[in-house]
DNA sequence: TACGCGTGGGA
DNA sequence: TTCCCAAGCGT
C-alpha cells in the first residue's frame, strides 16, 4: 500500500484491509473482486492484484512460511528490490538496503549528486550508496530513521537542515545546494484525452463491465465508454451495436476531469434510460477486448467490487 | 530504458 | 489552477 502513497492516505485502507484479511490464509482465500473493494479509491490497483497472487504463492509454494530471502521475496509479484529490503530489515532484522523516495532524496543531498536521481546510472549509484550505508547492527531502527529522516527534516522543501543530524557532513549543505536537490529530469506536461461514460439506467441499477486486467483500473467495475465529447447519435450506435439497446434521449451529467500518473482524462458522464434489460449482452467487438462480464449494479446495494473513483462519483451525481 | 500504472495533499 | 511527487514495480 505504501509504494508511491503517502502513511496518511494508506492508513484508513490499512487498517479496513487488516480487519477483513488478518493474515496471509484469509487473503489468499478471498475473491479478487473483494480485494480490490478494499482497494478502491487508494490506486495503482496492480498491488492490489498483485498481493492477492502473492499472499496465495506463500500459502502453496512456500507452504505458509513467509520468505526472508532476497531472492524469494523479490520473486514474488509486487515485491521489487527496495519492498524486499524493506520487509528484510523491518521484519526480519537482516541486513538489507532500501532506496525509496525519501533515502534518495537523502543520499543525493548527503552526497551532493547532481545528476537527475530518475536516469538510470545515477539510481545505480545511489543504490551503491544506500548499500553502503546499511549498517549490521539495528537494521530496522536504522531502515526507519533514513525513510523517517527524509520523511520529515530532509523533505523536498524548507528542509530543516538546522534540525538534521547530518548537517555537518552534507555534501549539498555544505556547497549551499540543498534546495536545488535531488535534481530530476524534466515530465512533459500531461496529455489530455476525452471520454463519455455511458450510464445505461435501468430502475435503480447502472449497467457496469469489469474491465481487463491489464491497463487502466485493470480488473475493476466501470461504465462503458466513448472516446471524444458526447454525441448522440454515436451514443445511439454504440448503445445499439454493442448492448443491443435501443436509446432516445440522453441527460447529460456535469463533466469533470480525473488525473492520472501519466494523463489527464476529461469525463462527460451522460446518463441513458433504458427500459427493458438486454437479457443477452453483446459481445464486445471492439478491437482486441474480451467477452466484458456485465452487471446491473445497484448504488443503494453496492456489492464488494473494485469501483474506480470517477465511477463513485458519478454514481454520487445520479438524481 | 522508458513508459504504464491512481490518487490525494502540499506548495 | 497547476505542478510536483509520494514507503516502486512490471513490462
Amino acid at each position: 500500500m505504501l509504494q508511491q502513497t503517502q502513511v496518511n492516505t494508506v492508513i484508513p485502507y490499512y487498517e479496513r484491509f487488516m480487519q477483513q484479511f488478518p493474515d496471509l490464509r484469509s487473503l489468499a482465500q478471498a475473491q479478487e473482486d473483494e480485494v480490490l473493494h478494499l482497494w478502491a479509491g487508494l490506486g495503482y490497483y496492480s498491488r492490489a492484484r498483485n498481493l492477492h497472487r502473492a499472499a496465495k504463492t506463500i500459502m502453496e509454494k512456500f507452504k505458509g512460511q513467509f520468505p526472508d530471502t532476497p531472492l524469494a521475496l523479490e520473486s514474488l509479484p509486487g515485491i521489487g528490490q527496495s519492498t524486499a529490503g524493506a520487509i528484510l530489515a523491518l521484519a526480519f532484522h537482516h541486513r538489507a538496503p532500501i532506496l525509496d523516495g525519501n533515502v534518495k532524496r537523502v543520499l543525493a543531498r548527503f552526497h551532493g549528486i547532481t545528476t537527475p536521481v530518475n536516469e538510470k546510472s545515477t539510481e545505480s549509484q545511489l543504490w551503491e550508496l544506500a548499500e553502503k550505508h546499511t549498517p549490521a547492527k539495528r537494521i530496522a531502527d536504522y531502515t526507519q530513521a533514513i525513510m523517517d529522516l527524509g520523511a520529515t527534516l530532509c523533505t523536498r522543501s524548507k528542509p530543516q537542515c538546522g534540525r538534521c543530524p547530518l548537517m555537518k557532513n552534507c555534501s549539498a549543505h555544505q556547497q549551499g545546494i540543498v534546495d536545488v536537490l535531488p535534481i530530476k529530469k524534466a515530465v512533459r506536461a500531461l496529455p489530455v484525452r476525452t471520454a463519455t461514460f455511458l450510464v445505461f439506467k435501468q430502475d435503480n441499477c447502472v449497467l457496469l463491465q469489469k474491465r481487463p486486467p491489464t491497463g487502466i483500473w485493470g480488473s475493476l467495475w466501470s461504465m462503458p465508454e466513448i472516446e471524444g465529447k458526447p454525441d448522440f447519435e454515436r451514443i445511439r450506435r454504440f448503445s445499439q451495436r454493442q448492448f443491443k439497446l435501443t436509446t432516445f434521449h440522453h441527460q447529460p451529467l456535469e463533466s469533470f476531469r480525473h488525473t492520472f500518473s501519466h494523463y489527464h482524462l476529461d469525463i462527460f458522464p451522460v446518463i441513458i434510460p433504458v427500459k427493458k434489460i438486454a437479457t443477452k449482452a453483446a459481445r464486445a467487438r471492439q478491437q482486441g477486448m474480451e467477452e466484458m462480464p456485465q452487471i446491473w449494479y445497484n448504488p443503494h446495494q453496492p456489492e464488494p467490487l473494485g469501483l474506480p473513483k470517477p465511477v463513485e462519483r458519478i454514481l454520487r451525481m445520479m438524481p
